[in-house]
RNA sequence: GAGGUUGUAGCUCAGUUGGUUAGAGCGCUAGAUUGUGGUUCUAGAGGUCGAGGGUUCGAGACCCUUCAUCCUCCCCA
């Protein structure tokens, strides 16, 4: 037999990181429900229809999709092998393949408020963490099963959700301790109107998907590839002259308006712009809000304002979150005129930062509070029923499984991470008492068993 | 989809131009220690050298095939 193994891009999760991992999505729920969002969760798989076509040419080859069932019934052998055939041309057939698992958390979403929009109160707030898969290949940072983490609003126009969205980022990365995380920010409609500055809007995505690769290689590349993208020099220098757009937000703001404040998309979106820095209601923030005309973001759904949080620039680790507001989630779905706004946090990324710069609080790691010695049938009984009260009292504790030297017991509370044992041997049981030890200072004392639940174990 | 990297003990890795019986550290098991962990010392277990084929008197090493892995590009989180 050959060794067991997983499949291409996925990972398992022990104890240790899955109690990180929690710490983290546990820290996001809870903000997004004090923010008011409320739960969602739609299927592992979507009908590939509802799937297809929603994430450009690329988006759809990285759909994995699930081969139907009964496909060997004899009877049909006949029906299956032409459907393969179309399959073979790159077609989609139901007689093949009609699930698909789900590609990102926005489209289920957006079917969702489609089958349901007779039921739910609007605006529309929800939250859901839960995996999605893609077929492209693995790499650094990049598996083909992971878990996002989206807030969205839908239903609403208002620019407080932006401000509510600014907020969540803050108090997720302060709660966390990435506090000089930074947040970008930009407006998908100034980047319209760029690309109407340029000679037309069926531009824009070739130029948002070239510009948005400038801090990654660099505006010499970004050139070359508009060139090959079909626009003239003219634009070309245009489109440098947005990106060399530098200074604080103020400066920003004046020269862009000089560049597309003209054109209505442009103030528009410096207007949305200026309303978010403005009354932002952050606290104390550490890291301000940056406008960054060179954010794009590769979705094209986006059509208002963008965001993007960056990790410390210490940890190299690009982005770690980000979102944007789109005019019409649900058109696909037949319900048109649903605006929203929503933002998504990078976990696996958001993981290798908090391991990167030490930041997981201490107490995660740790599960069972108390060991129980076992050492010997009546010890082990007395132990067992002293542990049911602290377990009734809220105490993880667990009893070593069998009788064995106290050496080894103790090895097993320390490989655990356990912080106290409780000794009950053959002289305890005789005085009715217990010797706890607290293994991280050393420290040990004998007490009553009855005093044993008044006992602090943290 | 394109290009590259690495596969040797549970883990991290040595292994010379091809040469006897494949090593180290960590971990594991036991003992020193019959009621006290972390330190130390001693001993022990553990390998189809990713798999299949080829060259050779002889292959962990060279060649071919295949699988897995990690990385880069495209694209994305």
């Amino acid at each position: 037999m050959s060794k067991p193994s997983i499949p291409q891009g996925t990972r398992d999760f022990g104890p240790e990181v899955v109690r990180k991992r929690q710490y983290i999505f546990n820290t996001i729920r809870s903000v997004f429900e004090l923010y008011g969002f409320q739960p969602l969760e739609t299927p592992a798989m979507e009908n590939l229809e509802t799937l297809m076509g929603k994430y450009g040419e690329e988006g759809d080859k990285l759909i994995f999709r699930i081969l139907n069932n009964g496909l060997d019934n004899t009877g049909k052998h006949q029906q299956a092998r032409e459907d393969f055939e179309k399959v073979l041309e790159g077609k989609n057939v139901k007689g093949i393949t009609e699930r698909a698992l789900k590609y990102d958390l926005t489209i289920p979403f957006a079917r969702y408020v489609a089958m349901n929009q007779g039921q739910l109160t609007f605006p529309f707030k929800r939250y859901q963490i839960q995996p999605v898969w893609r077929a492209d290949r693995p790499q650094r940072g990049r598996y083909r099963e992971f878990y996002q983490c989206d807030a969205d609003v839908v239903g609403s126009k208002s620019l407080l959700n932006e401000l509510e969205l600014v907020n969540i980022y803050e108090e997720v990365f302060v709660k966390l301790g990435i506090a000089d995380y930074e947040l970008r920010i930009n407006n998908r409609k100034i980047l319209a109107a760029l690309a109407e500055l340029c000679g037309g809007a069926d531009k824009m995505i070739d130029i948002t998907i070239a510009i948005d690769k400038l801090d990654k290689i660099g505006i010499d590349k970004v050139k070359e590839e508009l060139a090959q993208r079909g626009l003239n020099e003219e634009q070309i220098t245009t489109i440098e002259k947005y990106l060399n757009i530098t200074g604080n937000n103020r400066e920003k703001l004046e020269l862009i308006k000089t560049l597309i404040g003209h054109l209505e998309t442009g103030s528009k979106g410096i207007e949305e712009l200026e309303y978010v820095i403005n009354n932002n209601q952050i606290q104390n923030q550490r890291s301000p809000i940056i406008i960054d005309f060179t954010l794009a973001r590769g979705l094209n759904y986006y059509t208002g304002i963008i965001f993007e949080a960056k990790a410390p620039p210490a940890v190299k680790m690009g982005s770690i979150g980000g979102g944007g507001r789109y005019d019409d989630l649900t058109g696909l779905f037949g319900v048109p005129n649903m605006p929203g706004v929503g933002i998504s946090f990078g976990v696996d990324r958001i993981y290798d930062v908090l391991e990167e710069l030490k930041l997981f609080p201490e107490g995660v790691y740790t599960g069972t509070q108390v060991l129980f010695f076992n050492l010997g049938p009546a010890e082990s009984i007395t132990a067992f029923s002293a542990m049911q009260s602290l377990r009734n009292q809220g105490v993880r504790c667990e009893l070593y499984h069998e009788q064995a030297k106290m050496d080894k017991q103790f090895k097993y509370a320390e490989k655990k991470n356990i912080g106290f044992v409780v000794i009950i041997g053959s002289q305890e049981l005789l005085n009715n008492t217990a010797v706890v030890k607290n293994l991280k200072t050393g420290v040990q004392e004998s007490m009553a068993l009855a005093n044993l639940s008044n006992k602090l174990f943290i």
